[in-house]
DNA sequence: GCTTGAACCTCCCGCCGCGGGAGGTCGTAG
DNA sequence: CTACGACCTCCCGCGGCGGGAGGTTCAAGC
């Protein structure tokens, strides 16, 4: 304890030295210190000032405030911790992405980043929990092996843009077909699929320059078969 | 985001907009957005407004400073996580203390309150984490025979105050001798366990009354079995 | 052209739980 | 009587904005 902590409760009218020196002195009685004691570890819980105001002051009205109040906290805390929790697992993934690559590859790691943050202006909370459900559903390996096929999908399309073959082909036609079945896969089913389908094409559209940049192609060569791939949807 | 927060980034520095209108609104290029991307992907992994002006500034002079950055931001979740942890059990030990018991009696869980806070008094953090250690060695249902047999102790140390035994009696010795065996299992081995067991005894000797309040027994009749027992020690 | 409502601007106070400093008074030991 | 510490009051500071006051600017509708 330090002697500004005890002013400040003073000044908040937390806990007062009853009594007081001639000289102007804080003289604390005995039930101030029990004050104090119960002040303390209410505050060791993580409680506020304010709560632990409440709850000393108003504990002879309700006897049940105190059991409240703790239940409270702890789930507080399970919130907190649970929040913990998942930014250390982002955290954690941050850093494995890259970690034992070929190159540190910080360019990499802030694009990431900027991704991170595009991703949350596109789709609403609700909307991340769903795909993180069917992410979790589809288990570690199965997004690997989706990533893989959605690979060769990519390459496939550069194939079809750079030999010049028209969006309205029907090898660009059936490569949106698959391209899109194997998206449907990370979306809810039902109705909220469409509106997490219709924001990720949103998404792609206006930022295919910064999504491509995280990408093993060129950003550009990304751009532009997004594009091929629009006009071959719209073909059908 | 709001345009609270951006302001107070230009205030500070972080991310200011390139360009202003003739009019002096703000008008954010491209490179900004990405920058603002960046520092909100930080922020929301819990890093400071300075932490993230200094990466996103440095990172060009040092690519690793992202990464150590991240590193000691997972420690730093860690240690909160665990802290959080520990403030979860003490709750739901307090909120089980009288849990399936017959009253309420938050007057019980005040006490343990104080007690709380007399405990941090006269233990330092280093003594306590031994204690902790002693406690989870002897474990739950090892505490629990500890505080049986202890109650029985206590009984009979009250028989023979009311009966008029002085200190000085063999009874009343092997009692002390008893007793202090069995709080002897509380405490560490070697020269830290004297340490601990003076500032147990001191606790004791200071605040028997407030001790006593928080058990079985009148209070009063503990602080008077406390001094009793001293006297029986000092005999021998 | 005029009005109206929204959006934007700057400046400043507030939160929470104290830390720390300035500048003064009080208490006690030598 | 003189140090030197301990105590007092008053006030500014942090981090990350929120929110309000009071003024300007912009785009749309009449």
């Amino acid at each position: 304890m330090t002697v500004r902590a005890l002013y400040h409760y003073d000044e908040i009218g937390l806990l007062s030295a009853s009594e007081r020196t001639p000289a102007g002195h804080r003289r604390y009685t005995e039930r101030d210190l029990r004050r104090l004691y119960r002040v303390r570890a209410l505050r060791a819980l993580g409680l506020s000032l304010e709560e632990i105001a409440g709850v000393l002051d108003g504990a002879a009205d309700d006897p049940e405030s105190m059991r409240d109040l703790l239940t409270a906290q702890l789930r507080r805390l399970d919130e907190h911790a649970e929040l913990i929790g998942t930014l250390r697992q982002r955290i954690r993934g941050l850093l494995g992405q890259t970690g034992g690559s070929s190159v540190p590859d910080p360019d990499r790691l802030m694009t990431t980043l900027e991704l991170m943050s595009v991703f949350e202006t596109y789709f609403t909370e609700e909307q991340r929990e769903r795909l993180a459900e069917r992410r979790n559903a589809l288990g570690g390996e199965g997004v690997e092996a989706a990533r893989r096929e959605w690979a060769g999908l990519v390459e496939e399309g550069l194939r079809l843009v750079e030999t010049g073959v028209p969006a309205q082909d029907e090898r660009a036609r059936d490569l949106v077909r698959r391209w899109d079945a194997l998206a449907g896969g990370f979306h809810p089913d039902g109705p909220e699929g469409e509106g997490t389908k219709a924001a990720a094409r949103r998404m792609w559209r206006d930022n295919s320059a910064e999504i491509g940049r995280s990408l093993p192609w060129p950003a550009e060569r990304m751009a532009g078969l997004v594009a091929y791939l629009e006009q071959a949807r719209q073909a059908g």
